[in-house]
RNA sequence: GGCCCCUUCGACUAGCGGUUAGGUCACUACCCUUUCAAGGUAGCGGCACGAGUUCGAAUCUCGUAGGGGUCACCA
């Protein structure tokens, strides 16, 4: 037999890590095995529904490397992979249920069957479907329903005994009947529920191995009477630990607690063979104990057995440090080149006339001090602009240190070898003859040529920069040590007002007084 | 609350009867150093608890506790 898996996302928000969390599985288990991924949409809920949802799930999947086999959009011999597209289906299934009589058309309306939930809850007893709707006689079903009158149809299910199935990463799971409700399976506008729908089209697609989050594992043994009364065999069944918040609980992740769209994180400008690889530690891990590995790496060797029930928290800061890995330790300096470029030009930096060879000279010093693209760019794009802006801290900075930059202007322009050995040379033998510590030389130099303190070693700077960049930089910084001294500084001033103010305030509170302007920790 | 599932450092995990319980992230210290990082070295820190099985349990069984999930005409 063959091994078929999919996901079935629904097409109702942001593509969801959890969605790609599985689709990571899925797509790894069927590579393992030659197989085929299938993506279905469950999109029978036309409450939530949305549009732009579809072509986004898409997106996700090809940016992440995790492309269906079949699919919408994508074609295949078992679609149309839309539910909505097969209702046919689906009423056929469940009017073939119906005259099995292993389902009935209940009439019940919203309001009866809250009163009936009331009730229940008045009585302490819990709520859900009491299968009253089991005795309407057959004829009269069907009488009503040819009357057009709205209802759904139910699954009616054994009132007594156990129903059973094996997970195979649990073993047996056994629920009493009891707990198993008349589940609606056919909603009275025409729609399937999650459970015919899921059902008939594993069947139909032939999926071989239901992978899917533990969330269904209650909701499982309502699958197998339905394979029973179709008298279909079961698929293997094992469900993925939930993906947690990272809160006290560890509660399953959401979006109220914490970023679940992939979007953002793209956008954030996190790698996809990051994210991926992150996901992929995420109750599951590599046989030799790697923790940084590929897709292709991980589908070698992928067991469903090695994956670990606990579920696992999502931890940003692993994801963060697992990005800054890849951008630079997996990556060559020209692979990140082309993936930031496009945001460098969305921030109103530069663009494809950025010279390659400097902007990978950037990169280069840069990413060892940046976790995301995202911060690539940004640290970056003062790297390209004509002129930088000095804040407050910067201008002291550059004032202290302007009879230097004087100095090394004149030195620079001078300087004959401009190469790496040639610039620190200078540097060292500049600070030896100033009797100066080396900080009060370099600071002032590298605030001049970044526009900020931490940035990386000023020789690299200078050498990357080349001579040209070099001294018009170090000349706008004494431009505007003339133009706008620390003193009259605008933004300065005003800081300070409002630091007054806010401090009279408090002690007009009587609170207790407190520096609030500029506290650094 | 009923039912179901789960439980190794703060987080991700290795372990599948005999290990000084290993690794990664985070954190701390030190080294390197012109800042910030990166890198290097070291450290901190864990088998939820209680019985049982066994010569021997993180590993097997049971119980307790804790956590999660689920109880819709949502998936």
């Amino acid at each position: 037999m063959s091994v078929v898996t999919r996901i079935a996302p629904s097409p109702t928000g942001d593509p969801h890590v959890g969605t790609a969390y599985v689709a990571l599985f899925n797509y790894a288990f069927a590579r393992r095995h030659g197989g085929r991924f299938i993506l279905r949409l469950e999109d029978t809920d036309r409450q939530r529904f949305q549009s732009e949802a579809e072509a986004r799930i898409l997106a996700m999947l090809t940016w992440l490397g995790l492309t269906p086999d079949e699919g919408p959009g994508v074609g295949g011999s078992a679609g149309p992979y839309r539910q909505s597209e097969r209702l046919d289906i689906y009423r056929e299934h469940a009017n073939e249920l119906l005259a099995r009589g292993a389902a009935y058309r209940a009439f019940e309306t919203a309001e009866e069957l809250d009163a009936m939930r009331a009730e229940q809850r008045r009585h302490g007893r819990d709520p859900g479907y009491d299968g009253r709707g089991r005795t309407l006689p057959r004829d009269e079903q069907e009488a009503r329903a040819a009357a057009g009158e709205p209802h759904v149809v139910r699954l009616r299910t054994p009132d007594d005994g156990h129903t059973s199935f094996v997970d195979l990463l649990r073993g047996e799971v056994r629920i009493p009947n009891t707990e198993i409700r008349d589940t609606v399976l056919l909603k009275s506008d025409g729609f399937p529920t999650y459970h015919l729908a899921v059902v008939v089209d594993d069947h139909l697609m032939q999926v071989s191995h239901v992978l899917r989050a533990e969330e269904w594992v209650t909701s499982t043994p309502i699958h197998v009477l339905l394979h029973d009364a179709f008298a279909w065999s079961l698929p293997t069944f094992a469900h993925l630990p939930l993906l947690r918040n990272p809160d006290a609980n560890k509660s399953k992740i959401s979006k109220r607690k914490m970023d679940t769209s992939v979007d953002s994180y793209r956008e954030g400008g996190i790698l996809p063979e990051a994210l991926l690889n992150f996901l992929g530690t995420m109750g599951w891990s590599m046989p030799d104990g790697r923790e940084v590995f590929s897709l292709q790496a991980m589908i070698d060797v992928f067991e469903l057995e090695r994956i670990s029930l606990g579920g696992p928290v999502f931890d940003l800061k692993r994801l963060r440090n697992l990005n800054a890995r890849y951008l630079r330790d997996e990556l060559s300096v020209e692979e990140v080149a082309r993936r930031v470029r496009p945001t460098l030009a969305l921030d109103g930096g530069p663009d494809d006339s950025v010279d390659d060879e400097y902007l990978c000279d950037v990169i280069d010093v840069l990413r060892p001090r940046v976790e995301t693209l995202a911060e690539l760019a940004e640290k970056a794009s003062g790297y390209f602009v004509e002129r930088l802006a000095y804040d407050e801290d910067s201008r002291k900075r550059l004032a202290t240190g302007q009879s230097y930059l004087e100095d090394l202007e004149r030195a620079f322009a001078a300087l004959e070898w401009f190469d790496e050995d040639g610039i620190d040379e200078l540097l060292h033998e500049y600070v030896q003859r100033q009797a100066v510590p080396m900080g009060k030389v370099m600071m002032p130099l590298r605030v001049a040529l970044t526009g900020t303190t931490d940035a990386p070693g000023v020789v690299d700077l200078v050498a990357i920069m080349g001579k040209q960049r070099t001294l018009q930089r170090i000349g706008h910084a004494l431009e505007s040590i003339s133009q706008a001294l620390p003193d009259d500084d605008p933004e300065r001033l005003r800081l300070e007002a409002q630091a007054a103010a806010k401090e009279a305030a408090q002690a007009a509170k009587g609170k207790q007084r407190r520096p609030v302007a500029t506290e650094r920790g």
